[in-house]
DNA sequence: TTTATGGCTGTCA
DNA sequence: ATGACAGCCATAA
């Protein structure tokens, strides 16, 4: 009942929930945290990731289907090894299949 | 309290 | 297909 959880909270339970494999937008996991448009928002939550974040930060990308600039200019190629890692195939520009990857969660999950 | 920024998104040229 | 502009809104100072 009173969920006390901030938006952050709400958009890292999602996060945690984008299986192996898979990779999300950002606009759809604010979506799926319940924060319709807020995407943004979830930017700066994994930017603001706490030291105990064990979130896979590297499954959410921007709506064009690549890895997003950030503020540090290797992450963004660290990111892309860690999705390819998962099996996730990147082409010649950090970008890849989005809808073939997306992750397609149940609405009523 | 106000101001400034930002890991985005969607539309238009 | 890529490049540019504006809009939404929460967090931080």
């Amino acid at each position: 009942m009173k969920e006390r959880e901030s938006n952050y909270d709400r958009i890292y339970a999602v996060v945690k929930r984008i299986p192996k494999g898979r990779v999300a937008t950002y606009g759809q996991v604010a979506k799926l945290a319940g924060l319709p448009g807020h995407a943004r928002q979830v930017g700066y939550a994994l930017h603001a990731l706490p030291e105990n974040h064990r979130l896979p930060w590297h499954r959410v990308v921007n709506a064009k289907g690549e890895v997003s600039p950030r503020s540090y200019p290797f992450a963004e190629d660290m990111q892309r090894a860690f999705l390819e890692a998962e099996g996730i195939p990147f082409d010649g520009r950090n970008r890849f299949p989005l809808e073939e990857y997306r992750w397609r969660p149940r609405k009523a999950l």
